[in-house]
DNA sequence: GCCTGTCTAACGGTCGGTCGGTTTACAAAG
DNA sequence: CTTTGTAAACCGACCGACCGTTAGACAGGC
């Protein structure tokens, strides 16, 4: 029941957002009482904190994965972003919900979730950085390529549509694509 | 007191979000009663709308200016990319709350807001198009592109400090060197 | 007989919104 | 120069609904 509260949650915090959707919507959609649901959390905002932090830890380990598995700059960050596009083009809801939602946390879980998203944010600059140093990527302000290359990733959970005519691989290849060699046709 | 309204609104929506701030919050911070506020708006959705919906009118004709006046595809989205980041820069609170509630908003509301930024989203994927049919940016589905750009560029909304150390103008060329040429050395 | 999970019932509080009445500003009339 | 009319702007009390949360009872399985 409480994984069922959970992917009940996702889905709703998705669409209606924390703050309008109520613990006893939860509740009509699980088939139980409201007073129920406290049985398996404490408060509704460690529901939030349950979705928030089981997500974050997903992405952290499969980043993990990558940089411990793979090797070269280049290859690293490749499979980074085929990594990061997959996971948030098959995650739509929750990673939406960990995007627009961190207001709804108090301090304590707030800080924590947020030391989650910036070391994932910090490895990406270090390998940033790393290629600069290499001399295979132009030198810029990793702080700025790293957002940019990130959110830009993050986005497609807002617009992606599984039923669409793209598949997640042909958006993936045009990202990868994109990131490294632009827009512009080389002359 | 109406401008003062929408102002302090822009300000509390951003900080708490629009289900967590209620109306008399708004009041109280203007320094009168909450029922005041109904003299100058119908209902909360409606100082909602007045946000979403100025903010939409304004990037929207920013965007007319530079279609009509500036010639050249290249030149036409150098533009584009140039005023969406500034604009995304300089009214952070604004855009954040036009990406994040967009679900306060009833059917009607909802329809007229995201005609206007399906408008706007279509005016830069046809640049993008051009350019592939004459040859100069890489033969990519455009949607996808059109996609990657606009989002990239919203999102600097969201991390952009103004009392940072880059300006907007070192982060706009970073930007628009990345979407042009992307992070590779040529070789 | 105890633990797990759910129930019913109720709590205090806040929400968005309404109502009738009051103040303010200002202009026309005397 | 004062009085009066009027509309804009605001107030304070109040509404029903719903919020998140708690307490205590109860049913079923080990």
């Amino acid at each position: 029941m409480k994984d069922k509260l959970k992917s009940i949650a996702i889905q709703l915090f998705y669409q209606k957002g924390y703050h309008a959707c109520s613990i006893s919507n939860i509740a009509d959609r699980a088939g139980i009482q409201k007073s129920s649901i406290y049985y398996h959390y404490i408060n509704k905002e460690e529901l939030l904190y349950d979705i928030l932090k089981e997500t974050m830890d997903d992405l952290n380990k499969s980043l993990h994965e990558i940089t411990t598995n793979i090797e070269g700059t280049e290859e690293q960050l490749k499979a980074i972003i085929r990594n990061h596009l997959n996971f948030h083009m098959e995650r739509q809801k929750e990673v939406i919900i960990s995007d627009s939602e961190l207001r709804g946390l108090t301090a304590d879980n707030l800080r924590s979730i947020l030391r989650m998203r910036d070391d994932y944010d910090k490895k990406i600059k270090e390998i940033i950085k790393k290629g600069i140093d290499e001399g295979i990527f132009i030198n810029r302000d990793p702080r700025v390529v790293t957002n940019a290359i990130v959110t830009m990733c993050t986005q497609t959970s807002t617009w992606f549509n599984p039923l669409g005519n793209l598949s997640k691989d042909e958006i993936i290849d045009i990202y990868t694509k994109m990131i490294f060699d632009g827009l512009k046709i080389k002359k």
